[in-house]
DNA sequence: ATAATTAGTTACGAATAGTAAGTGAATCGA
DNA sequence: TCGATTCACTTACTATTCGTAACTAATTAT
């Protein structure tokens, strides 16, 4: 069967988006400006794969990485305004989560 | 550093959406019932995953299965009511694409 | 001297994804 | 009648990604 077209923009933003964490990550700095270990705290993400999608999404565009250097060095991490307009995004997910995904979740269900 | 705890419902609900292929098998169905052949031709994705996501988008209840005892059998998938409810987050990522993501994707980029 | 903090990196096994081939029932063409 | 095709999957296998744990370097606290 012949492959379709679908729009490669809606499919990279998509790609971006279904990669595990990123929507959490961006939820998190929808908050405001954060350090990597404030992220790493909020998130049941290992550093290792915060390190690795914070890169991505800097390659991306969506968050930018600032450098003081205090002792210890103090790193942060923030939304550009590409990052800023997944918000409405966001939102919706929340929306849906609240109206759709039954409330009495267990630790071990699913 | 402690885990902050997140909105479990919003963590199952962004843990879903951020499964690969999850969105853009719900963007398919959209567009109303289709058949498995139908949503493969369409998007860049598998028999095997589009096997596997279609059957936990069914214990989600997002979508159903309908099967047509025809020669040979027709199996028609379409969203319920919590499947239609995610068009919004939908219409979001891409009204954001279209915003955001540079247009002149080429096939060897990123 | 030892431990802790920050923002990572490295190593490694486990889980998930992708590719390709196979399945079974039925239909069609040669 | 043999072989090819269709549909909706499975199975087998490899490649990529994930998660855990340990490690790094500079500095301060105990």
């Amino acid at each position: 069967m012949e492959q379709q077209t679908l729009c490669p923009r809606f499919e990279k933003g998509m790609d971006m988006f279904s990669r595990r964490w990123t929507g959490l990550i961006i939820y998190q700095l929808l908050e405001g400006t954060q350090r990597f270990c404030t992220i790493q705290g909020a998130l049941p993400i290992s550093g290792r794969l915060l390190s690795e999608r914070l890169k991505e999404l800097e390659a991306e565009g969506v968050v930018v990485r600032h450098v003081y250097p205090d002792i210890p060095v103090r790193i942060e991490y923030s939304l550009t305004d590409k990052g800023r307009a997944l918000e409405p995004v966001i939102r919706e997910i929340q929306k849906w989560s609240a109206d759709w995904i039954e409330p009495n979740l267990q630790a071990d269900q699913q």
